[in-house]
DNA sequence: TCTGGGGTCCTGACCCTG
DNA sequence: TCTGCAGGGTCAGGACCC
């Protein structure tokens, strides 16, 4: 690259059509059919679908229902996401031979600083290729590769590396993608301006009222006028990018800011009796991530989305941080007091924020009395030993005991029901 | 027509405190 | 004692990302 010594060599490396490609190593009967992973009921959704797929207007958070019906003879696969997330980590794994600075974005594609492994690899385009090379040999898997002084261009470099969708299956990509130094504003200058990160539905059309249809629009735009229609955080953030400027850096030491799980169910929820046990078993969940973290958080936000779609939050901070269960159900059912459910609930959330690592044991309100303390170290010890249980035996093991009837003792655990509920319904009176 | 799950960040309203 | 103001924390919602 132009100028190489003196810039710094930022890669963004995107796995192809990730879920479908773990899928067909394991299934290389389907290669070259339409693969859709993704919840296969009335209310899921499409996660990843084959460049074959992709042909027929499938793209991932389609509804299913719509995805089947452009592609009735594609093939629905549930999704695994335990595995895709250990093929992750060895791919992640990969990418460290080269680079200590790695940043996972998720599963499937990672922010690379190798400016300091230029000399060592030949150039970033080498170390690109023998990425490429080394993900395809130990993994079976095809990714692309952007390269560019910052992290905003190479994400958008490893798009145009992508392979793309044409009638008749998929196109090959270029696989690695270049930016130089000084070639910024003429790469971005006529795309799209909802190719800007951060530009969604709501800001595409904001910025359409003002007559901006491409990045050089947004570039040519006075900073005052932008402001006035986006505000000022964003207004900021668009006009750096709109310039291929990005100050941030490659950080590999993301940490959580919040930790929570929430549910669509195939069915609505209208009474707080089935509401209740269906926060018990969410609650249980995101404690039992905390714990595993050894994190506690003093944020509880309670999320509602009724069947109008229509979608409440609720929120409570609490002084000491809460790492239980039953306390984090406490909190999320005083919560879900303030909504009324009748019309019909079909989604669920509980998630805690304002983490803090290694939490002191919370009180609850009866345990601040002068026999309470006992009972919180008591409650610590259940605690630990429900999460060795669930090591040694699965997560099923044991549960709360509120549980026990209501649909089996099923915990929750994270991937699972990810794009969209299973057809059953809640044992509802109503 | 139908819209998942797990996150992050930003904004505005409101309340409390000095 | 009352009022105005600034700053910080909390809460709720919106928007966006993969």
């Amino acid at each position: 690259m132009a100028n190489a010594a003196s810039t710094a060599t930022i890669m963004h490396v995107d796995m192809d059509a990730f879920f479908v490609s773990v899928e067909l190593t394991r299934r290389p009967e389907l290669r070259g059919q339409p693969v859709i992973v993704g919840g296969d009921s009335r209310r899921g959704v499409v996660a990843a679908a084959s460049y074959e797929a992709r042909a027929y207007g499938v793209h991932s958070a389609m509804p299913s229902v719509q995805a089947r019906r452009l592609c009735p003879h594609a093939v629905f696969l549930p999704g695994d996401h335990a595995l895709y997330s250990s093929v992750s980590t060895r791919v992640m794994a990969i990418f460290s031979r080269y680079t200590p600075l790695v940043e996972p974005l998720s599963l499937d594609e990672a922010f690379l600083d190798v400016t300091g492994a230029r000399r060592l690899f030949g150039g970033a385009v080498a170390i690109a290729n023998r990425i490429r090379d080394d993900v395809l040999a130990e993994e079976q898997l095809a990714c692309s590769v952007g390269i560019a002084p910052n992290k905003f261009l190479a994400k958008m470099a490893s798009e145009e590396a992508k392979p793309r969708a044409g009638r008749d299956g998929p196109v090959a990509g270029l696989g690695v993608k270049v930016i130089e130094p000084g070639g910024e504003r003429s790469f971005l200058d006529p795309l799209p301006v909802g190719r800007l990160w951060g530009v969604g539905p709501k800001t595409l059309a904001r910025l359409e009222r003002l007559g901006v249809s491409t990045i050089a629009d947004v570039a040519a735009l006075p900073l005052a006028v932008l402001r006035g229609s986006v505000g000022d955080a964003s207004s900021r953030h668009l006009h750096e990018l709109a310039h291929g400027r990005d100050v941030r850096r490659v950080e590999i030491d993301q940490r959580t800011k919040s930790i929570g799980h929430e549910e669509t169910y195939s069915f609505d929820h209208h009474t707080y009796a089935t509401i209740d046990t269906e926060l018990v078993r969410l609650a249980d969940a995101v404690a039992a991530r905390l714990r595993q973290n050894d994190l506690g958080g003093r944020t509880v936000t309670l999320k509602i989305r009724m069947n109008d779609f229509t979608t409440f939050t609720r929120s409570v901070t609490v002084a000491q941080p809460v790492q239980s269960g039953p306390l984090l159900a406490q909190l999320a059912k005083e919560l879900v007091r303030a909504v009324d459910p009748t019309p019909g609930v079909r989604l669920l959330g509980v998630s805690v924020s304002k983490l803090v690592n290694h939490p002191t044991l919370q009180l609850t309100l009866d345990e601040l009395s002068p026999t309470g303390t006992s009972r919180v170290a008591a409650r610590a010890d259940v605690d630990a030993a429900i999460d060795r249980v669930r090591q040694r035996f699965g997560a099923d093991a044991i549960g709360p005991a509120g549980l026990i009837g209501a649909r089996g003792l099923r915990t929750k655990r994270r991937g699972d029901q990810q794009w969209g509920p299973n057809d059953v319904g809640p044992k509802d009176p109503q």
